[in-house]
RNA sequence: GCCGGGAUGGCGGAAUCGGUAGACGCAGCGGACUCAAAAUCCGCCGCCCGUGAGGGUGUGGGGGUUCGAGUCCCCCUCCCGGCACCA
């Protein structure tokens, strides 16, 4: 869809901004004709238009420049844009901007998520087909995207809903098969007995069914799996590779891959007559004389046998199979066991120790089975209390006593403990220990030390409609076959309706009748659909490449890759980035790219928050009330004290603060706000009230004092025009000595810039912000009396309007065209203080006596450090404070200050 | 529960390498302009004591290092993000 001005104003040409009182004045210079009222309807409609006439954002290779490709995560269309887009997108233009006048080419593309929950969601509740409501979501938001003036090629926009996209999901699918690195086995789900479908975590409230209310069950079924542990190590090591990553992130992601180093060892057994052997992993081996019982899931085979003739246990298992699969859910959930009656034996004692089924222990990782050390396990030490089980202290800290009746710290310390009531292995640290242990478990052929990772592989498997389809077929000779290259995409049919009771795929004959590729016998279509964390784990090398129809990616790949700047939610810190280096690695050792790493530098943003008010009803319901609808009362101090609903004047409870929701009505729609104040003063007050990484409050007042702002650099700009620039006669601003007042409003402003591309440089922005308004104060309070004042004040406020430009871009555009510094503020270079403009004479230095600030001092900027002793201690502080003993020490601080100290 | 992060006036936040805490903005208070209002402009604004000059105190709480700590170290409280099927 082509961009449409939402309204008449403005020529499409974009050649003039202002047209309305241009006839009155078309023979005089253009920047005599400017309106004197700030209109930002008109000012960004002209400015877009401009942009839309000469192509400004289409990113082509160009040899020769450097390329910046800053990508911001692209949304999930729900339905328009919220605040969290608002300010993602900010961001990355105003990097975008940035770099554009400092001379990189950039590519700042955008697209679309399109694959997912809440198109399904929408579908049951209004009976409309996901992709209709998908397309028609993207419609709007596209063009709430582009009335916020972003600086996107969209040329170079995509959605992975569609075939000529996640063909490329299926591509690589099968690749993976043939790599071994997709592979097939069982995954749990929730499962939802009433609806008879598998429900997603989020659709799971309190252990129920969030449609029925039913209490959800765990159920086992077949599903692909990607073995992302396979690439594990690289991972892991790969990350050295991202210091423009943010250090938590990266510490994140080494925690959430969690390689460790431990034993993998077996207790014997015989049951049934026959020998068997109980396989589990421990990285605390030291403690392994310690092991009083072994807890086994409900599901491994141990507890399915005991429970062939122990119907309480049968029961106790049924029960386990209830529940949540969620970790968060099971580490916190009470820890329950029963003993199964079946005994094996200690490794290295003998021993009989029993099996207990817990309903901690997870069959999804690891073996199923963990070894329980109660007094050297904090879980363990819980369960053998609430059992009656045996706690043997195996691990002894010098000065520290044992005691059975309430856990401490330090009993599960591996690094200053000892072993002792072991043997053979009593006084030998953690490390010795483990090792020792090691040895002889691998004498006797019972285990051996292994590497252990957290990571587990990929389960991408979603018995859901609204997702790309597994390229599978299922045949009753052959099995499960691959569908062949030549017959892909496997399109998914736009015309369904989900109505929540299971897949409708699985009851659409046209999609599952096929013939099997192998023997050509009627056969049956894979009905589950792909993780939509799929088709986010590579969008960005397809935004970077031409959409060939033929292939995934083409050369022009390499020339963007890898991202130079990424910028979404911190809540994507693990999975979605994870994915996608791993989707990367994939695609490398496909040589399909040439990069390692997909994101080179990654910021990310906080959330938006807002106030939260609320009522509790007569029957006890909570309705919520939004912002706007609030009348707040205040003290003397300015302290909010009261609010009150606006309809009927009677009291309303603050709730404190919390992330825009619908639920609780304090979102904020951002087409009313660019509808009101136009697209610069939201741009503007998003990158001014927080750094980026922080979270943002939400703030009407803010709002409009980020209008105010813009008011007064458009007012400021009509001054200029009008008055200061016509006293503007020979350029001297180069040679001419300025005197103090004109050399020190100068410096202000080369200094905020300094401050300003420093801040630039740190992602700061809020600091630029508040740098061009630190200008404009500046410039304002400026003597115009004289054409070398006019000349400074000239420069000043082509500085302030470039500093501003990739934050505002529409009024920096309109300013700077209508003031006559140039044709385009995007092709002017980006300001850079200068260095006779920062010199000053007389510095000011800060002069403390024992640390605390007592005073200051003036002196010459090329004193030196004697000479700035002798004046300190000659100064009145000095007098007052030192009570004339000689300073003991003294100490130098930064450049441009200095402070002084004496010792008593 | 585990992993990661955060806390500075009435509010959002600033303080670049351990060196003037509170820049900039919002809210509030006082004033100018106006018939009036809006808009705009000027001034004040951490807390306590003091008429004032000035003094003390102060960056979630407690301890420590240092001539000097919002910043570094240890302990604690509260809040937020993630926990593998929300995206």
């Amino acid at each position: 869809m082509l961009w449409r001005p939402p309204r008449a104003a403005g020529r499409p040409d974009g050649t003039r901004i202002i047209r309305r009182s241009s006839r009155a004045t078309a023979t005089r210079p253009p920047f005599r004709s400017m309106q004197e009222k700030y209109n930002p309807a008109e000012v960004e409609c002209a400015a877009r238009a401009h942009w839309q006439a000469s192509q400004s954002f289409r990113a082509v290779p160009r040899p020769g420049k450097p390329k910046y490709y800053c990508l911001s995560m692209f949304p999930y269309p729900s339905g328009k844009l919220h605040m969290g887009h608002v300010r993602n997108y900010t961001i990355g233009d105003v990097l975008t901007r940035w770099h554009m006048m400092r001379g990189f080419n950039v590519l700042q593309p955008m697209g679309w998520d399109a694959f997912g929950l809440p198109a399904e969601n929408a579908a049951i509740q209004n009976s409309v087909p996901p992709a209709k409501w998908t397309d028609d979501n993207i419609a709007y938001m596209k063009q709430q995207l582009q009335s916020l003036g972003f600086a996107i090629d969209w040329t170079r926009e995509l959605a992975t809903c569609k075939p000529d996209y996640y063909k490329w999901n299926q591509w690589l699918f099968l690749r993976m098969l043939e790599m071994g690195i997709a592979y097939k086995k069982t995954q749990v789900v929730n499962w939802d007995p009433v609806d008879q479908t598998v429900l997603a975590n989020e659709q799971v409230i309190d252990g129920r069914g969030w449609r029925t209310g039913a209490l959800v069950e765990k159920r086992e079924i077949p599903g692909y799996y990607l073995a992302i542990t396979q690439y594990a190590d690289e991972l892991l090591a790969d990350l050295d590779k991202l210091p423009g990553w943010p250090e938590r992130v990266r510490t994140m992601q080494a925690n959430w891959i969690g390689k460790s180093i431990g034993v993998r060892f077996a207790f014997p057994y015989e049951l049934d007559g026959e020998p068997g052997k109980l396989w589990l992993f421990t990285t605390r081996a030291d403690t392994i004389m310690g092991v009083t019982f072994c807890a086994v899931a409900a599901e491994h085979p141990l507890a399915t046998r005991a429970a062939r003739d122990n119907p309480a246990l049968a029961t106790f298992i049924d029960e386990c199979r209830r529940g949540s699969v969620m970790e968060a859910d099971m580490a916190t959930m009470e820890k329950k066991g029963m003993p199964t009656g079946i005994f094996v034996s200690h490794p290295l004692t003998g021993e009989k120790v029993e099996v207990w089924v817990g309903n901690y222990v997870l069959m999804s990782y690891g073996e199923g089975a963990v070894m329980a050390v109660p007094a050297h396990d904090e879980r363990d030490f819980g369960f053998a209390k609430k059992y009656g089980l045996t706690i043997k202290q195996v691990i002894s800290v010098s000065g520290q006593a044992f005691s059975t009746d309430a856990w401490q710290e330090w009993y599960a310390d591996k690094q200053s403990g000892v072993c002792v009531n072991s043997g053979k292995y009593d006084g030998l640290g953690y490390a010795a220990a483990v090792q020792a242990i090691a040895a002889d478990l691998k004498a006797r052929s019972l285990g051996d030390t292994q590497v252990q990772w957290r990571l587990r592989d990929w389960g991408v498997s979603r018995q859901r409609y609204w997702g790309c389809p597994i390229p599978i077929v299922h045949c009753e000779a052959c099995g499960s076959v691959p569908v062949p290259d030549d017959q892909l995409p496997v399109v998914l049919p736009v015309e369904c309706v989900p109505d929540g009771s299971g897949n409708p795929l699985a009851r659409l004959e046209a999609f599952l009748a096929c013939d099997c590729p192998k023997c050509g016998k009627p056969a049956r279509r894979e009905t589950d659909t792909m993780d939509t964390f799929v088709d986010s784990s590579w969008y960005y090398a397809r935004f970077a490449s031409k959409f060939a129809a033929d292939a995934m990616v083409d050369e022009e790949t390499n020339y963007w890759m890898p991202v130079d700047q990424y910028i979404g939610g911190i809540e994507h810190a693990i999975l979605h980035l994870l994915y996608s280096r791993f989707w990367s690695k994939v695609m490398r050792d496909l040589k399909l790219v040439s990069y390692d790493e997909p994101f080179a530098h990654l910021l990310t943003q906080g959330m938006v928050l807002n106030h939260i008010f609320s009522r509790r009803g007569e029957k006890g319901g909570v309705s919520y009330f939004a912002p706007d609808e609030v009348d707040l009362a205040y003290d003397a101090n300015g302290k909010v004290t009261g609010a009150t609903a606006r309809a009927d004047g009677q009291p309303v409870n603050y709730g404190g603060i919390g992330t825009m929701s619908k639920s609780k009505r304090n979102g904020v729609d951002p087409q009313s706000l660019i509808e009101h104040y136009g697209a610069d003063t939201a741009r503007f007050f998003m990158m001014f009230a927080s750094p980026p990484e922080q979270t943002l409050e939400w703030s009407d007042a803010g709002v409009d004092g980020a209008y105010r702002f813009l008011r007064r650099v458009w007012a400021f700009g009509h001054l200029f025009a009008g008055e200061i620039r016509t006293r503007i006669g020979a350029r001297q601003l180069a040679t001419a000595k300025l005197g103090a007042t004109l050399a020190g409003l100068r410096r202000e402003i080369h200094l905020l810039l300094k401050q300003a591309n420093y801040d630039l440089a740190k992602q700061q922005f809020n600091t630029v912000a508040s740098a061009a308004m630190k200008m404009l104060n500046a410039l304002e309070k400026a003597p115009r009396d004289s054409a070398l004042a006019a000349e400074v004040v000239e420069e000043g406020l082509s500085i302030l309007l470039r500093t501003l430009s990739p934050i505002t871009p529409h009024i920096a555009h309109a300013l700077w065209c209508e003031l006559g510094f140039g044709d385009d503020i995007l092709a002017a270079p980006w300001p850079e203080p200068l260095g006779t403009a920062l010199a000053q004479d007389e510095i000011e230095l800060v002069l403390q006596v024992n640390g605390k600030l007592r005073g200051s001092l003036r002196v010459a900027a090329n004193a030196t450090t004697a000479q700035i002793e002798a004046a300190a201690l000659a100064s009145e502080t000095a007098q007052k404070y030192m009570e004339g003993k000689p300073a003991k020490r003294w100490w130098w601080c930064r450049a441009g200050w200095s402070m002084s100290c004496c010792e008593p």
